[in-house]
DNA sequence: CTGTTAGCGCTTTCAG
DNA sequence: CTGAAAGCGCTAACAG
């Protein structure tokens, strides 16, 4: 392994001086730094991982942590949400690391200062008691939440789940319908809050209109109720209610309305649905948390508008 | 931070002795071994991950290499693949870095020894000339390839793509067919060369069949040939054939049979494709990786059979 | 079997 | 502006 040492020997200088060279922490001149420079390229010298982050502590490495928990295994966002965070990380000179389903307990394990060596984090999928965040704010662990983080002041970037969940009861409102029924995400997560509240908001403002929220652990494939404006939180519970109608004969967009918050594959679905940019989401967060490792430490909070209905 | 210097102060003995203790690579008696542990426990003390590092030199963390260059960016089989490759690496203790659509510039610099601290690598989809897996092997990571390396005596696991090209076409043979058309994938990855070969042979060894492979760059939208059985190299072509043909009136299964090699999202597809198990490969892969991380430098290569036609 | 000591490669004071 | 020297926290020889 080539060292600094024996670059600083091939120029004739204390290492300190290729130290600041590279570092550019100290005025170096110009000549005795290009000098250096070329001497590093012609020695190839790469500078040792461990050595340089023993020293000043920060490893260029971020974490993507997918979601808490791993109820539900395939995501079909995360992979664009995934390539957003590594293209955006590489720009600036960062590698990332990804965990996907570890429980509370491998969480705080993985994510310790000093069992992984990251300098900051992203956090998918909020819980309303969430320790992962609990924990990067005890390490003081510079990270971003994808999606509304139930209470702490720290920086999120998510899709106005309130706003969306209105606007699409007073579209389906628009179009006659006057009885709805939101199929939630799981209880334990910020975004059914959410979800809940623009849902109950709409329901409270329009004339006429009723609504019941239920929860995927109350699901029970049966007909859907005729009448009835169905709003899935997500594709799958969607299907779910697409094949329990079919079987029953009732029709979808006749009998009943089906409409879905997202969905992970776009071919072929046979009922409406929000499109949300998780990509855009991912490239978001991973610009906040670069420029909070780069010590802009005021949070931000992001509502983005990256849906359409 | 808490260091190991004050784990020894706290139970009176020298740091090396916490060091053996916790490593285990020295003998320690059982009751200060315990005594050692208590106090890690008390003062919550976690060693440091560069220093130990830069002493031992290892990481514990992996790397996966999603492919060379960003020609395609949306592979929906990735996130069951990486999801896997995850979970295989947190079962045994590894943190696990994921890099997509790097060139090899970016690869080059990016899987330097010294810039990321990586123990291995999983590789995949191999070039026919690729850089990557130079790079590795020079800089002696152990790695082990996703796909059929074209050189050297690396580590792999791959679907037998000659064999599976064949029996498609001999299923296909077996329904009547006996003009051959396989679209194949980019020229430059090994896997292109593999189906190629399958195709071939299947073709030389039945009567009467005969067969042409074309390349995506050559792929203009244009009605399949009648008579003809496309096989298409992923779902993506697939598509866009079936397309053509909507568009002119023929019909799929009747006027031209159309057969995919592996389908990203299995919902709603409207030919017959072949089954690919990425999660078995990624998991595969990663142990096979752990292995040799841990000193079995003996090169394995694996055609798993992890398809279903 | 335990403790002392010398590094790992780099950054960072602190005198020249 | 440059260079010697002292660590960062841990591991691993090497004596006791």
């Amino acid at each position: 392994m080539i060292t600094i040492n024996d670059v600083a020997k091939h120029c004739n200088v204390a290492k300190s001086t290729v130290s600041n060279a590279l570092t550019g922490k100290k005025y170096v001149s110009p000549e005795l730094k290009q000098k250096i420079m070329d001497a590093c390229k012609e020695l190839d010298f790469q500078p040792n991982f461990y050595a340089s982050s023993l020293s000043h502590g920060n490893s260029k490495i971020l974490a993507l942590v997918l979601e808490q928990d791993s109820t539900s295994n395939y995501r079909g966002f995360y992979t664009p949400l995934i390539v957003a965070c590594l293209k955006t990380a590489a720009r600036s000179g960062r590698h990332l690391l990804v965990y996907s389903g570890l429980d509370a307990q491998e969480a705080k394990s993985m994510l310790k200062r000093d069992r992984a060596p990251i300098d900051g984090a992203i956090l998918m999928t909020p819980l309303v008691d969430d320790s992962r965040i609990r924990q990067m704010e005890e390490q003081m662990i510079p990270c971003v939440v994808i999606g509304h983080p139930a209470s702490g002041d720290m920086s999120y970037v998510d899709i106005d789940n309130v706003k969306m969940l209105s606007d699409v009861v007073k579209r389906l409102y628009g179009r006659g319908w006057r009885k709805f029924r939101l199929v939630n995400s799981e209880r334990n997560k910020t975004i059914s809050v959410d979800r809940a509240e623009g849902f109950g908001r709409a329901i409270s403002e329009l004339e006429g209109a009723e609504g019941t929220v239920c929860y995927p652990d109350e699901l029970v494939e049966r007909p859907p109720e005729c009448g009835a404006a169905y709003i899935a939180s997500d594709g799958k519970i969607a299907a779910s209610i697409y094949r329990a109608a079919k079987e029953s004969g009732t029709e979808p967009g006749k009998d009943f309305a089906l409409y879905s918050l997202g969905e992970d594959d776009e071919n072929e679905v046979h009922w409406e649905y929000a499109r949300q940019d998780y990509s855009k989401l991912g490239e978001r967060a991973m610009e906040m948390l670069v420029s909070a490792c780069e010590g802009d430490t005021e949070p931000k909070h992001v509502f983005a508008d990256y849906y359409t209905l």
